[in-house]
DNA sequence: TCCTGTGAACGAATTCACAGCA
DNA sequence: TGCTGTGAATTCGTTCACAGGA
């Protein structure tokens, strides 16, 4: 999911499902690495293995382009290539500008799978007068007032924000004001944007909590102590202790691809309660 | 201990959805936000609202947790941020390391949000020499040699792979070998581990094909070629023919030279690599 | 009355299993 | 004889709509 609002009426076009697209690239990377050693085709089974999922799927997935394969034989590896490309968008050229080189703007900067698949980085601005004109990748940093000049000279649809959260909304705003239409946003918030326009985040910290969750699943088995989850809480009204944390994150995954089984057999006394204190001290600094 | 008590008529046992799981760092980041303005308590329709979701789903997340709600007022925010905490694990700490200190691995060293939640870099590696000894966000780099004795003197159990597609694998065998059951992946190769071995990959490049997938659908409605899908390909039967197509790789390269980025998924063996390799990436700073 | 909690309907994604073609 | 392509079955996730407690 991406779009903010609107439930995305998507889809329908061409009618290749969200979770196809999001596989797509990873097909295109297993391919591209078979296509470098100069293997002519591949079966289902054999690059279903190189990307990850299972055959069933991988087959799928293909079913929605088109049938692109031989029967009895497997697929053809450079045809897929330049079809999965195709449908992609990327046999053409993709403008893209960088907002907010910190450390990580400056990694994306420096990103190399980025112009290796017809994304190029056409600009990179930050808010900070004292960056303009230093290169950074080769590329030397904008200052944001020339925003809106730049995407529109550049003809930039797409956009990465990877300023600080609180810089985020407003950046853009300006951003889908000047004309872009894809966000890719780094920033630890929930970007509104209007219809028509796609944001997509990405998120360390998620994911770095949906591993916690299950790796505390997978120690916690046997400890359990408390009693049920269900009991009423200590509530307790009072207000906002200062405490607790600074913006965190999230990212949205595509198809995230866990690794494997969740949970397993539902442990059973599971769920501590954690009775004790009641609120947040969760959190160091 | 049976596996029976569970008999509490509403709440569920354990098996709590992964796509909720998912969306739970989402709630808390909004929780813990209304919780800095020291609001008291929200309605689903409203903390909905800021994590970017609709209310009827985030209600039926939370009925997986149990039942935090008062019915006619809404829930109480400080309660609800311990009880998703608690439920993704953030209440203890979690030890980190990051292997790979390129311009992205520096990025993450530094993001804040890291410890914000739990997380705590317990060690930075990388396997330049001359990189040993050097702070990173404060935290010596220390060598690969020294990774299993890291991990084994730290508690480590959440990986952090941020080094070139080539050596990813390899760094996944020795993080898991040592012990590391959870592995957070920026590298854009697919991982294989043994069973037990959570893997979440997060990728830059992926997250902009699939924009630029709705991108040209955004342009291209219009024109609606239809069918084109259902026709055949124009592919000969012959096979492999060196050159029908174009080969991803040109045209996907406006500006980059056929020489330099190579991208593709980590053919084992074959590692090319610049300066800082194909990696993806994330977190603003 | 208002808002939560949840069964039930719905829809999307995955997996199964096999028909059909090279 | 393989291996693709795809309907059918199944599982997972979302949305609806309303019962029921504060």
């Amino acid at each position: 999911m991406a779009t903010g609002r609107t439930h995305r009426p998507a889809t329908r076009s061409r009618g290749i499902p969200e979770a196809t697209v999001a596989r797509l690239p990873l097909y295109l990377r297993a391919l591209t690495a078979l296509s470098e050693r100069s293997v002519p085709t591949v079966s289902s089974e054999e690059l279903a293995a190189a990307a990850g999922v299972n055959s069933a799927k991988l087959r799928k997935d293909f079913s929605y382009l088109g049938s692109y394969g031989t029967r009895g034989v497997g697929y053809d590896v450079e045809y897929l290539v330049y079809q999965i490309s195709r449908e992609l968008g990327l046999t053409q050229d993709w403008p893209v500008v960088i907002v907010g080189i910190g450390n990580l703007g400056a990694a994306l900067a420096n990103y190399g799978g980025f112009a290796s698949r017809g994304f190029r980085v056409a600009a990179l601005i930050d808010a900070d007068p004292a960056m303009a004109g230093k290169p950074v990748a080769g590329i030397p940093v904008q200052h944001t007032d020339q925003l809106e000049t730049i995407i529109h000279d550049s003809g930039v649809s797409i956009g990465v924000i990877a300023t600080p959260a609180g810089a985020a909304q407003q950046v853009c705003d300006r951003l889908v004001a000047a004309g872009v239409t894809s966000i890719l946003n780094f920033a630890p918030t929930v970007l509104s944007v209007p219809d028509g326009v796609d944001v997509r985040k990405v998120d360390l910290s998620i994911e770095l909590q949906i591993l916690a969750f299950h790796e505390q699943r997978k120690n916690g088995e046997e400890r359990d102590e408390r009693a049920d989850r269900d009991e009423r809480p200590p509530r307790d009204t009072g207000q906002a202790v200062a405490a607790t944390v600074a913006p965190a994150a999230e990212a949205a995954g595509p198809g995230a691809n866990a690794a494997q089984g969740p949970v397993a057999g539902a442990v059973p006394g599971a769920s501590p309660k954690g009775p004790d204190g009641d609120v947040p001290a969760v959190m160091p600094a």
